[in-house]
DNA sequence: TGTCTTTCTTAACTTAAGTCAACGAATTAG
DNA sequence: CTAATTCGTTGACTTAAGTTAAGAAAGACA
C-alpha cells in the first residue's frame, strides 16, 4: 500500500533508497469503512488524507440540507481549510466508500519536510497547481448551465457518476434532485 | 506610496530598517490608465500585482462575451494562475480604474525571499489562507441564489457596486444584466 | 455642446429549475 | 429474507432566469 504513495510521488521527484526506508517506517496509512466522519463542522483539523482506494466527498450543512462540494478519489490529496490552523472546519468530510488512504498531520509533515526539503518545495508547486485549477474549475461553474456542468463531469470523471449518489451529485452540481433527474433524462434522447 | 506596501507588511511582519531600505531601492510601483490590459488570454504571465490604488478585474471570453469572474481591489494581490508557470492565460486582466499597483516577477520574488525568507514564508500562509477562503467562496456560490448572491455581495463589498458596471457585477453573479436589474426592483421594496 | 456609445431598465415571451407529492426501485439493516 | 429506509423518477404547478427587442439614462469624446 505504501507503494500507492511511493508511485505517485515518484512522478515528480526522484525516490532515494534513504526517502523509501524513512516513509516505509511511518505507520500513516489508514483504513476507514464507508460511513466514517473524518471531519466534523465546528471541529478543528489536524489530519489531510492522500487516498489510495476509495472516496471522500465534502459537504456542508445548510439549514438541515447537506450541500455536497466536492469528491475526491484514488490519488487525490484531501487538506481541509482548517488543517494546520485553530480554524474550526466549517464542513464535513465522510468515506463514501471503504477508504485507505495515507493520513498526515502538520508534526509529521514538519518531520518529513526537515528531512526532505524536495518534499515541501513539491507540496507547494503542486499547491499552487492545485489552487490555478480551482480558480479554473470555480469560473467554468459560473460561465456554464447544470446540464452543460452534468455533461462536463460525465466526461472529466465518469467513475464519479458510477460510485457516487446521484442527489450527492445533483447537489454538487449547485440543482435539486429532481432536475438532475430531467436533465439525464432530456440528454438521452 | 510604497509606504503603502509597508504598511499592509506591517500587519503580518516586523518591518526592519533593512527591509524598508531594500525594498525602497526596487523600483516595482507602477501606475496603469483605466482599460489598461494587463494580461491577455493565450498570453503568459510573468507580473503579479500589488493593488494600493484603483481596481481590476479578471475575465474570460467565451464565445465572445466577458465573462467577470473576479475583482481585485486596494490591498489584495493579483497572482494570475499562470504567474510564473509557462502555461498560457485562460483569462484576461483589466484594471477598470486607473490603478496604482506594485508590480512582482519572478525574479524580483526570488531575489527577496532571498534576503529576506521571513517574506517567503508569509507568502506561503497567506496563500494558504487564500486558498482556504476561495473554497469556501465557491461552496457560498454553490448553496445560494442569484438573489442571495447579491445580496452578500451588497453586504461584503459595497464599494463595488459604486465603482463597477452592473453588466459586470451580474456576470460575477453568474447571470445576466436583465436578470440583476429584475433582483434590484424586487429587494427594494 | 452635441453626438456616439455604453449602460441600465422594462416588457413580453420562452425555458428550465424549484417545490410538493406520489410511487416504484434499490439498498441496508435486523 | 423481509421490513425499513434511502434513492431515483415522474407529474403538475410555481418561480425565476434567459432571450429578444426597444427605449431611456449616463458617460465618453471630439
Amino acid at each position: 500500500m505504501k507503494n500507492e504513495i511511493l508511485k505517485h510521488l515518484s512522478k515528480y521527484i526522484p525516490i532515494t533508497e534513504e526517502l523509501e526506508e524513512e516513509l516505509s517506517k511511518i505507520e500513516f496509512i489508514k483504513f476507514f469503512t464507508k460511513g466514517t466522519i473524518l471531519l466534523e463542522e465546528g471541529k478543528i483539523s489536524n489530519e489531510c488524507f492522500f487516498i489510495i482506494k476509495g472516496c471522500i466527498r465534502s459537504f456542508y450543512n445548510k439549514d438541515g440540507e447537506e450541500k455536497t462540494t466536492e469528491f475526491y478519489s484514488e490519488e487525490q490529496a484531501v487538506v481541509p481549510s482548517a488543517y494546520g490552523n485553530k480554524i474550526p472546519s466549517k464542513y464535513y468530510l465522510e468515506c463514501i466508500e471503504d477508504t485507505i488512504a495515507g493520513v498526515g498531520t502538520p508534526e509529521l509533515e514538519t518531520e518529513i519536510y526537515q528531512k526532505f526539503p524536495q518534499i515541501e518545495s513539491l507540496n507547494r508547486a503542486l499547491g499552487e497547481v492545485i489552487m490555478a485549477k480551482y480558480q479554473d474549475t470555480f469560473a467554468e461553474f459560473k460561465m456554464t448551465s447544470p446540464e452543460e456542468r452534468y455533461l462536463a463531469l460525465l466526461k472529466n470523471r465518469p467513475d464519479l457518476i458510477q460510485r457516487v449518489p446521484q442527489h450527492q451529485i445533483a447537489s454538487y452540481l449547485g440543482i435539486k434532485p429532481e432536475s438532475l433527474s430531467r436533465i439525464r433524462k432530456r440528454i438521452m434522447k
